[in-house]
DNA sequence: CGATGCCTTGAGTGAATTCAACGCTTGTGG
DNA sequence: CCACAAGCGTTGAATTCACTCAAGGCATCG
């Protein structure tokens, strides 16, 4: 009875904030059980800190329930690539648990709220929760859909468009999981973050956001950025634009 | 039975060359025995051909049973990024499977054998056997960790560090596959093919290529690149190279 | 009030691109 | 059999893009 743990955790499956939003599809009552009983707590943690690290095995994946983190790699002198930004819904750490080690890292963005699933109990998802397995490999095949879509920007579109399409695509992102609430978002991250993701130089990123900024598509506010022309922003990318309809999570 | 529609295809699963290598995990008879009839037939297709079109419904899934083929997106300008290479025992079109329109375009680089999956039995797949679900995400999962790597090189690591490491990385996947044949593999592809997968322009590949068989480490040959100092190469990538134990296919 | 972190800017350098051309091979049609 | 075109690799020169270096401004925080 998820009421037993109650007192653990802020969130029981059942009333999971996130099944609420419309982006996210239906889950039927047998799902929402195993789910329940899947789930082993929750791990809250601040801004900055690290929740996964590369070259460990971890005994658990994570869903983001609420906040923004990042999936990172480092080279040995430190240079870094920062591959994707998690947000709540998004699966963290399931390359670790199929595949032995994990191959990057991942860090809080924002003060982030994360539901614990134990891998033990991974198998008799597949075993005895098909719909389950089926979103999981949905949610690995989405995945590698971002994962194109980054590598042409970064092998293929030029810094400006570049710039757009990440700035587009983290905005795209944060409004389908936002409450329908007006507030101006600002997406909370530094410029630093911003060159790791785009393959840029610090002094270049800037520069470059400068050019959007000068175009009133952007404004650089309270340590982050806030989109002003969403779409003519988008139109500057060469991008297309996120298509989901419901999407599932775990 | 297999001997049925034998007189159709070249080869049976049961037969399927590609389970005598060590480098792919065993299968039960029962997994045989369903990837069998999954199994709807076989298509052959010249060097240059497109096996899968951006935008479209494929109502297929294909194995690589033999040849070598390459995944990529293209800009409306006509700007090309290759996100990887397809070599035998590698799935193609989950994504466009699992999520409608396919997102991406493959295309052979040699003559290319694959197999052909419906996805219409998909659902089968994942309802009576865990075990091949659990394989699919796994392989989806893998596709991810190769696609980190290649944005990490593409993102942050010099155009010298970057071509070792594209050479690297197929040859690597070439010698997995390859039978212990001793004889020189030639990466049957152009310069143009790495240029588009590098983020380089054609120019700059082609001087990069001429800096690393300066080095004796490769040599340009016969319509190809053959790797001559592999582990150097490794070493001048900053990579760690593939680290795979037995795994599975479809 | 001196650190520290982050954004900003200019100047100089280096890397990668575009442009242009040439050589070699292969294939094709007259 | 030759002429010609097409594809691919190679090279040099000029240009543009992005990087490094260096410094300064402006907050926040102990």
């Amino acid at each position: 009875m998820p009421d037993a743990v109650a007192g653990k955790w802020h969130t029981p499956c059942a009333k999971c904030p996130l099944r609420a939003l419309k982006h996210f599809r239906e889950f039927s009552a047998d799902e929402l059980d195993f789910v329940s009983r899947f789930k082993a707590g929750e791990l809250s943690v601040e801004r900055g800190a690290t929740i996964l690290v590369e070259g460990t095995h971890s005994p658990h994946i994570y869903t983001v329930l609420s906040g923004l983190g990042f999936r990172y790699k480092l080279l040995e002198d430190g240079r870094r690539q920062i591959m994707n930004y998690a947000f709540p819904g998004d699966l963290l750490g399931l390359q670790g648990v199929l595949m032995g080690e994990l191959d990057h890292s991942v860090e809080a963005l924002t003060p982030i709220t994360l539901c614990v699933f134990e891998r033990s109990k991974l198998e008799s998802l597949f075993e005895r929760h098909a719909s389950l397995a089926y979103d999981l490999t949905w949610i690995a095949a989405r995945e590698e859909r971002i994962l194109d879509e980054h590598l042409l920007s970064i092998g293929r579109r030029s810094a400006l468009e570049r710039t757009a399409y990440l700035l587009s695509y983290i905005h795209q992102r944060g409004n389908a999981v936002a409450g329908s609430g007006g507030a101006k978002k600002i997406i909370p991250l530094t410029q630093q973050h911003l060159a790791d993701t785009l393959g840029l130089s610090l002094v270049h990123t800037n520069k470059t956001l400068r050019r959007l900024a000068e175009r009133r598509l952007i404004r650089w506010q309270d340590g982050g950025c806030e989109v002003l022309e969403a779409d003519e922003l988008l139109r500057v990318s060469g991008w297309e634009g996120l298509k989901e309809t419901a999407r599932p999570f775990i």
